[in-house]
DNA sequence: AAAAAGCCAGAATAATCAATCAGATTTATC
DNA sequence: GATAAATCTGATTGATTATTCTGGCTTTTT
């Protein structure tokens, strides 16, 4: 009964989610030897513990992340901000997994503040997160996107911090559509010239 | 010994700062009751149980916040955003607390998802705050340093998710040097449609 | 001052949970 | 197929914690 062999990167997809929407306080071992089907043992043995085990998860969470910006900027059709907008829809997509926030900005608030490892680590993603924005922000520069005087680095920090209060108003409960329109607000006021962005809030509002 | 008589507001005061170093569940009540000196069961009878003393504690350190940012756009020798600037300074300076984030944030995450009482509480004061930002905004327009063109509320959204990325980012345990200059860019970016308006204005004038 | 009411302090209750263990069972090896 | 190694299962340990109880103490009331 039950799958014969432990399967690492199975424990880890099902511990990411169910930390993700749970925390790391509300998920107990026994919660994953539930939910994947392994036994408990098994589980020690492979990841040592649940501090480890979520270190995993949280590092598959990172990674399944930035795969999604990659992707979204892997596409030609797309303007730089346009696919970062395609990026954060895909993200904010699923019903029930909106409403989990971010787990990056949940362990950053959880579990970072009183451990040093974990903080190092979350702020090397966020670091990784901001490197990929600023690769972002410099194609939207050069596609005439963003105003050429602007520090591309700069304006990858102000949408990363969006990024963050995405994942803070998700969690808290906030309705996706006044999320959505935060996030457009946002976008927007990167862009060129407020009056520029204004006339694309306005070409968007007529389509 | 110990104080005689429990001082309501003096408990939360102290809940208030425990529960925003250590979040909700890193506080248990034996803590409240060393760090006070009253006695258990006397916190019990005055406040019912440990979420309601945290949701006096969480209206407090709200209101807290809100004052600050009121005094300091009462000063009339400050523009709006010069206001904002200083409220936020003056809210980062403590560094023992610099690092604990916001209480607020931290709630959102940790107790909001999974409760609705909670969330609607969280909602509310994060709404009052983009209510008083929006006010600020709407100021900086008038004063000139917004661009004219530009919803005010919908910077307000923008400062305000600014806001919480300053209490994930810190509490994340990132340097205080790093948030400010992320704060900074920032506040240019809302300020800097101003000076393209002002520049389509010119050259508007000049045609 | 006697009686009643409220209050204190620490013990007790009950629940949760990470981690370990020990005996039973399966799998691997020769 | 027998022996050794690995693995499973369920019980256990040990620690934490919110909340309540209890028996003594203090204050108030009559």
């Amino acid at each position: 009964m039950s799958e014969p062999k432990l399967n690492t990167s199975e424990v880890i997809a099902v511990a990411s989610q169910l930390f993700w929407r749970d925390g790391y306080d509300g998920v107990s071992i026994d919660d994953v030897v539930q939910e994947t089907g392994f036994n408990r043992y098994a589980l020690y043995r492979a990841f040592g513990g649940k501090r480890d085990l979520f270190i995993a998860a949280l590092d598959a969470y990172h990674q399944k992340g930035r795969a999604l910006v990659m992707e979204a900027m892997a596409d030609p059709n797309l303007t730089a901000f346009e696919a970062l907008g395609s990026a954060i829809s895909l993200k904010m997509k699923d019903d029930g997994m909106f409403a989990a926030g971010c787990l990056l900005c949940t362990t950053a608030v959880e579990l970072a503040a009183h451990d040093e490892d974990v903080s190092r680590r979350v702020l090397g993603y966020f670091s990784e997160m901001k490197g990929m924005l600023g690769a972002v922000m410099a194609r939207a520069q050069a596609e005439g996107e963003l105003a050429p005087g602007r520090d591309s680095s700069e304006a990858a920090e102000v949408m990363f911090s969006i990024f963050l209060a995405i994942g803070v108003q998700a969690r808290a409960g906030a309705a996706r559509q006044d999320v959505e329109k935060m996030v457009h607000s946002a976008i927007a006021s990167l862009r060129f010239g407020a009056q520029a962005s204004v006339l694309a809030l306005k070409a968007d509002a007529a389509r």
